[in-house]
DNA sequence: ATGAAAGCGCTAACAA
DNA sequence: TTGTTAGCGCTTTCAT
């Protein structure tokens, strides 16, 4: 069942050549006779040797491995970002693994035992989280922030714009000649939640428009917290005629609370949200948002990475990606 | 910038005793005076030291790492089911990478690079696929395969009851009434998709109900795959009054374009999903669907896991799990 | 309870 | 172009 493993050596004994050969043959080397390379590639083929890799890393000092550590990998806009780092990552060559950090006690743990315990070369963290997690950050290997708003002297970051989205959603509402705009964020303490909200603030600000807190319910992103935060923000006094929901799935959940207290959308109710998720597009009505290029999001956290470990002396970097207005039926005119 | 890595050297030397017994205390060996000990692990202390832990992999021969290699990290089906084996392999006191293999080379060099490389002690393989991906498993790693049919002689296997699923959504909606039950399919190539469809036959059967091709259609599990199935059943001469989407999302797209061809849901057609994802509640109508428990599933596989690993010799299992009719309001009574 | 020696499988540096 | 000599940082015998 478990045959011995075939190692370097039974490869140049069998070649008879020396195993510096075999690594040259297999690393691509120049150095090396044709015909003698064609020969080790015949025996490593015969005997189906594989090199392998944790010997390779230990004798190199390198992995060509990085990860990512995400909050947790259900969510749709952490999974877009690593799919689209993950492209970029094997494009280079090397490998990404994605693994979650739920807690904090989780995140320290990681971020330790990947740098710490050489098992990797570099490291993507999406933490959108404006708490502790950012001085448990790896001081020894290259690492790049994502959805982070720019904290860490040494981490490059990359993100969304977040104060324009919160300012593009609000502008297009007011645009539409709204004057009461509730709001559902995310929770106060991610970045991007502050961000948004302020955003929104300028917006109404630039308007000459009072920010009035009985407009403003916290959420958690999810569809079940948007569906309570309109109902909430329903039975208060203040009224109002259009709702940014800071993501997508908290929109679709105020959708249907609309819907189930006999609000029409847009008719009475004007909606955006932030993101474009894939089903934004198919909720009734199709969601008004600000879409986000998760995946560019990735490639650019990606390259950056890759400057770093290229030159850790280099200039930390700080990306913002603009937003991008999708006009569906779900915000409309004030009739 | 970069200081050298305290090694088990430095941690000897500065504490007066051999690497061994070093070694030792990192291991937590009975073997060892606690006075030693005591001062030992105030010299790792003092000097930051951290096992490097390729190098103990390399000597133990074991990584303490799993991989789990999914077709991709997007879909929240494979997501959740990931979610729930990270959280077992961890209580086991394991890492648990997670990658994607969007197509067959990158799965099949994957395996190779993960099992031959020494980078794992097993795997996990989701692979909804049947094709050619099994040729490609691993055959000196253990492994268990999710959301396959049991295949590999050597691979243990979860997935859910597909055949049940199929036969319990069929049967609901004859059980409301319905005798005409139209189907958007996932792709033919995946297993579920062909054990859904049998299901589905099996219950036309039982019900003495003939199965109408033209009233089948395939889908690739995207929303916009089951608005544009059912247009295309609509187009067809086979009416019908109810309908099957294979999963969630496309039953959450077909509801669309009922509502764009103004056919109520459920007064004139019924829908039932499966998978129940957190959006099913909040579409409107809220979604019928047949609840699937990802999490469980990732974790019996993991329990699987570590039965193979701890005797390579053991019988392979084939865990079936079982779906759970969730009724709302989008499959009713024909009227 | 502790230490010495050998080696995991490979690559880097130097010779030849 | 090829081989030799040392390790990478740790764990595993086997002594003591």
């Amino acid at each position: 069942m478990v045959r011995a493993r075939v190692t370097i050596r039974d490869v140049a004994a069998k070649a008879g050549v020396s195993r510096q050969t075999i690594s040259r043959v297999i690393n691509g080397s120049k150095m090396v006779n044709p015909e003698t390379s064609a020969r080790v590639q015949a025996v490593i083929a015969a005997l189906g040797y594989q090199p392998h890799a944790i010997a390779r890393s230990m004798a190199r000092g390198r992995t060509q491995t990085l990860a990512c550590i995400a909050p947790n990998l259900l969510d749709y806009t952490f999974a877009s970002v690593i799919n689209g780092a993950e492209a970029a990552v094997r494009a280079r060559g090397y490998f990404l693994m994605s693994t979650s950090a739920p807690d904090v006690e989780t995140f320290a743990s990681l971020v330790a035992d990947l740098t710490g315990g050489g098992y990797v070369d570099g490291l993507l963290v999406i933490n959108p989280f404006a708490d502790e997690r950012h001085r448990y950050l790896p001081t020894n290997t290259p690492t790049v922030l994502i959805g982070a708003r720019p904290r860490a002297e040494a981490a490059d970051s990359v993100a969304l714009d977040d104060v324009a989205a919160g300012r593009m959603a609000t502008e297009h509402l007011l645009a539409l000649g709204h004057r009461t705009i509730a709001m559902v964020t995310g929770p106060h303490v991610e970045d991007c939640t502050q961000d948004r909200l302020a955003g929104y603030r300028m917006a109404l600000e630039a308007a000459g428009l009072p920010l009035l807190p009985e407009l403003i319910v916290e959420g958690d992103w999810s569809p079940q917290s948007g569906y309570d935060g309109l109902w909430t923000l329903f039975s208060r006094q203040q009224s109002f005629t259009a709702l940014f929901a800071q993501n997508d799935l908290m929109a679709i959940g105020a959708l249907r609370a609309a819907h189930d207290c006999g609000r029409k959308v847009p008719g009475e109710l004007s909606v955006i949200g932030v993101d474009d998720i894939p089903l934004a597009a198919h909720v009734e009505p199709p969601l008004t948002t600000l879409r986000q290029d998760f995946a560019a999001l990735g490639r650019e956290a990606v390259r950056l990475l890759f400057d770093v470990m290229a030159d850790a002396s280099k200039q930390a970097e700080h990306v913002r990606q603009r937003p991008e207005l999708v006009m569906r039926a779900s915000a409309g005119c004030l009739s």
